[in-house]
DNA sequence: TCATTTAGTTTCGACTCAATACTAATTTTA
DNA sequence: TAAAATTAGTATTGAGTCGAAACTAAATGA
């Protein structure tokens, strides 16, 4: 049974992801769940920087989030800043020093380094069979996505006039699209 | 940078994982810890089902093990016992209502009914890929694989008389070499 | 305009976790 | 072979996570 193999492999990958990311938190003082949350503030585009936002990808209640928001902020790793259009919604954005903890972490993890020592076809192989595993996950459990625009249904490649989120119709940049969106959907 | 698309897509699908798992748990009054503790102890084999190794797969100190296993064994999902050669060791074994709520765990993840859904070459390519990450990982940061028996540098196929493990020179059965094991470490 | 919804915070009690100190069995060594 | 060191596991404690519930404030809507 084949399933059940890949299964344990990727468990097992998992375990080591979160035991690395532990130690490497515990180092910095702080929590393996705070470290996520400063890990995916760096990757999330603009419509999804909230608390709100990062509850539903750590798949945690708000209120649970906000008491981690509050340790990050306190050690200067994020700054909160309210909405102009909206005064409900705060926004996040990690600072200087959160980013380059993020970096470091990355690569204390070691996942990195390990798919740096693969051969890039590999990898983008890797990558879309991940994808699609996702997607039908995603199926199954009804959970949102949280992929970059450039992989999502919505986003409208208008070659030399850029990108346009198809849900906003906002224009997006090069790098814009490459980040991380709550509103992402798989094609399909 | 095709590496940081792998990462992230594996990122978000060991928090899927997560979530799911929190979720399932919290339906049968369990925590996290202690469905990926019974987990385990479903998987691996007679020289890794001790709280020591429960401990070392899950990254966690033997202390803090320890409580979530009384607890397992409080509710029911398994039994503990002495060892009849060394009387520190403990051997934790899950009950019939553990192994069952196992099963119906890794169906709720729906990671399982994902891998299923695709095709049984892919799967293949995939496991071999992530053992092959797994064990570069390994090699950058020194943990215990926790592989299975018949991935084992030590395990010897002696072909029609079964196999055996390099390690203890005990005799290993066909179900044995599927288990995974606390000593176990990648060929190369 | 008043009710509802939405975004976020605060508080509280149950629980995890690491650190520390402990017991008991085994192994080492002197 | 007796004392010391090591190993497996448990108990306790204090810091911190987590979800639930109650809360504030802003936006929506009927």
């Amino acid at each position: 049974m084949s399933t059940q193999e890949a299964n344990d492999v990727l468990e097992r990958l998992c375990n080591l992801q979160r035991m690395e990311a532990r130690a490497f938190g515990l180092r910095y003082g702080l929590q393996p769940v705070q470290m996520e949350a400063l890990t995916y503030l760096t990757q999330c585009n603009r419509y999804s920087n909230t608390p709100q936002a990062v509850a539903e990808y750590l798949g945690l209640t708000k209120g649970t989030v906000s008491q981690s928001l509050k340790v990050l902020e306190q050690k200067g790793f994020l700054r909160k800043q309210a909405d102009k259009q909206d005064k409900r919604i705060v926004r996040l954005a990690p600072t200087m020093k959160g980013s380059n903890l993020v970096k470091k972490a990355l690569l204390a993890r070691s996942l990195e380094p390990a798919l740096a020592m693969m051969d890039s076809m590999k990898i983008a192989e890797l990558t879309s069979m991940f994808r699609s595993i996702l997607r039908k996950m995603q199926k199954i459990n009804g959970r949102k996505a949280f992929g970059a625009c450039h992989t999502c249904r919505f986003n409208e490649d208008h070659q030399k006039n850029g990108y346009v989120c198809g849900l906003t119709r906002e224009p997006l940049s090069v790098q814009d699209v490459q980040l991380i969106c709550r509103e992402h959907q798989y094609p399909q």
